[in-house]
Parts: C-alpha cells; structure tokens; sequence
DNA sequence: TGAAGAAATGAATTAACATTCACTTCATCA
DNA sequence: TGATGAAGTGAATGTTAATTCATTTCTTCA
C-alpha cells in the first residue's frame, strides 16, 4: 500500500468540484449559456479541460447541478414561507412576491435558469425545479382549501402548477436581456421590481381565492 | 431568352414548398423535435436534402414557418373570441379554455410547440407566438377594465402574460407524452380535457376579476 | 528515495447534423 | 432539336463543442 488519500487531498478535490460548481455559476449568470462551455468552466476554474470530467459525468450533469443548487435555495425561501404563520392567502402573496424580487437580484442568472434557451439536456433539468417550486405553493393552496379561504373547485395541484406558470411567465419580460435597461442600483429601479412582485403576487392570490358568492361562468363553445 | 417559368411549373414549386412544410409538421407532431431533421423532412417529402434548401434558408425558418402557421390559426381563433359578445370574463373562460381543448387534440404536435426542449433557434421562434396569444389576452383583460368588471390595479398586459403563462404550463403536464397514457378517443378522455379545460380557464378567469370588496393584502418580506 | 497509484493535462478525437455545391436532370422556346 | 438556364440531387464538407485518453505530474509511504 503506498497510496492512500489523505485529508488535504480530499479537501483539495472538494475545493476542486466547489470551484467548478462556482465558476459554472459565474459564467452562466455573466453571460448566460453561450457562455457556459465546458473549456471556459475549466480556465475560469483555473484547471485543464479534462480535469472537469473527473467530477462531472457530463456537461449536463454539471450545469443540472448549477440548477438545482440555486434552485434548492429558493425552495427552502419558499417553503420557510409556506411554513409560517398568516392565512393561506398572506403566505401565497409572500411567497410569489419574495420569488420575484429575489429573482430580480440577479436577473441574468434567474434568467437564465427559468427561460432563456439552452441544450435540451439542461433544459430537462429545469422539470425538476419547476416541479419542487409548484410542490410548495400545492402545499399552500391545499392548506387555503382546507381552511375555505381558497376555492376548492379546483386542484390544487392544477392551481399551484398555473400559479407557477403565470408567475415565471410574468418575469421572464423583466428578466429577459431586452426588458432590463435600467440600471439595477437606481430607488426607482427597486420601486418598480417590488410593484411587479405585488401585481404578480396578487394575479396569483386572486386566481384561486374563493368567490364570495356562487356566481357560475357559463362557458360556451364557438369553435 | 431560352426559359421562363410557366404557370405549372410555379404551381409545382408552390406545391414543393407546401409538402415541406406538411412533411415537417407532420414529423413534429408524430416524434417530437427528435425526429425534425432536415433529411427526415426532405425524404418524407419525397426529395433530396438539398431541395429543401432551395426553399427555405435554414432549417431554423422552416421550423419557425410550420411554428407560425400552426400558431396563427390558434391566434385567429382566440381573436375571433375575443371579438364576440358576452362580457370580458365570459370570453377570457372561452378564449382559455377553448385554447387548452384545442391543444389537447393534438398533444404530440402542442407539446412540442409549446414546451419541448428544442434548439435554441426554435426555441426563440415561440417567443413571437406567445407574444401575439398574450396580446389577443390584453385586448380582452384591457375590455374588461374598461368596462370595470376586471380588476384595474394590475397592468393588462402584465395580467395578460401571467395568464398565458399560467394556462401553458397547466398544459404541459397532460400534453406531455408522460401525462398522456389514456387513448385520446374514450368518453372519459373527452370528459376529462373538458374538466381541465373548465378548471384552467376559471383559474385564469378568477385571476382577474374585480374582487368585490378592497381587502389589502398585507405583504410580509421574511427572507 | 523510489515504487505505486491517483490526479491533472490538453491536444486529438468524436458525434451529430446542418449546410453546401459540383453535377445531373428537366423545362422552355428560338 | 438543341441551347439555355432553372430545378433537383445527395455525397462531401463544415461546424461546434463535448468528450476522451495517452502522457505527465503529484502524493503517499515502505
């Protein structure tokens, strides 16, 4: 035996892999995915092209742990909303709202990571994400039901995954490289993202806060 | 002056061109993006590869031109519902929910518009065709606050964003060839797009109506 | 110190298609 | 009919990065 590893090389390859995660972070939330290449992780990171794929299996595996390391953090926001005190009502309004504005902080980044096209690999990944988000605010709504505050004439989980989609399709024009001019340091600038977060947030809330009364749409069928 | 295009030869040409644009959306609508090749269209439409190419620049417009054409029909028909009568909810419930039947007619072919991961180039073309389904939404939204039956404290083309986004991605889930396992000619089949259809669109319905009493909401920011 | 094995390297290879183009076939008309 | 130029062909080429791997450099410990 005249190998064995010990701590400080195990550190060492844990700093590694943490570089790599970091410098992939970096360069996607710069630049966004054509920026986002394999060779340009490895020399941000400092290390040769090869050296990448002795932690990641692949360019995708890689960047679906970008992912899901942001995204699990804006989960746990989310959850530690769902999880707190107030009506149903208050804390989908919260949760969206915080979404948004956090979102806001760095929109290249959540840009890229919600809309902007990009390999169809990583693209899948996104499922995942999109999935554990519309799972907290399910959880939210399901509560509302119960307590009668939310209407019941529909799923929550059908609810939560339309909230989600109106609420990532409602940033993705603020997000977005064209509808973000101003500079992000301006009072103005901050006013206007919390406005949006509100308007977003209160779409959500009304689409499924239960009707006073029992007013029944009576859909028809032109087509 | 030894050539001039006649009349059956510009019919042929015309005629080409139509048979790749059928071939391609015939390919997307059985297999997905996967099976969208410029060679699989071309023999599908029984000619050489390079004959596509002396019709379409890229393989980008082409896809962009069966992505256009599809979508516009559906743009047609959500304007015509916009223009009908009955008030601003009613049509909103229609417009959403005729649009969610429709798609479900056609999963395979929706769900690759819509939602599947596509190359990037694709993937830009959609944007356009959300944009004009938003802006027939606006219209309608933008009616409704007029006539002071839908909510006026969110912009109309902000609600209008949040609704498409949030009608298509309650689509995806069933459009998905993960969510689609039932045969599509069943009774219940019908019953149950009918059913989502409804729910989705009173979501969308609910977003917007003007609440009836002013309750602020009291937004907390605990992050 | 040096043998043994791990980690790092980065130039070369691969892969998967889109796109091109030299050539063939077809249509037109003097 | 054959000269002219358009339309059609499909094998060859181009493109763009991801991925590999033979080689080099480090670590460990007898």
């Amino acid at each position: 035996m005249a190998y064995r590893q010990t701590a400080s090389v195990e550190a060492r390859l844990h700093d590694n892999r943490a570089r790599i995660l970091a410098a992939a972070r970096r360069l996607v939330s710069e630049g966004g995915w054509k920026e986002a290449q394999v060779a340009s992780v490895a020399a941000a990171a400092g290390m040769a092209t090869g050296t990448v794929y002795r932690y990641f299996p692949s360019k995708a595996e890689l960047f679906a742990e970008v992912l899901s390391a942001v995204s699990q953090r804006e989960v746990d926001v989310l959850a530690a909303i769902a999880a707190s005190g107030g009506s149903a009502t208050q804390r989908l309004h919260t949760a969206v709202s915080t979404f948004v504005q956090r979102a806001m902080r760095n929109p290249r980044l959540a840009y890229a990571l919600i809309a902007e096209p990009c390999d169809k690999e990583i693209d899948e990944a996104r499922l995942t994400y999109r999935a554990a988000i519309s799972e907290v605010i399910r959880s939210i709504v399901a509560a509302g039901q119960q307590a009668g505050s939310l209407r019941t004439d529909v799923a929550a989980d059908l609810a939560a995954t339309v909230i989600v989609g109106g609420f990532m399709e409602g940033l993705i024009g603020p997000l977005s490289p064209l509808g973000r001019r101003q500079r992000q340091d301006s009072e103005a600038y901050r006013r206007s993202v919390a406005a949006l977060a509100d308007e977003i947030a209160t779409l959500a809330c009304a689409s499924v806060t239960a009707p006073p009364s029992t007013v029944r749409q009576l859909p028809r069928r032109p087509s």
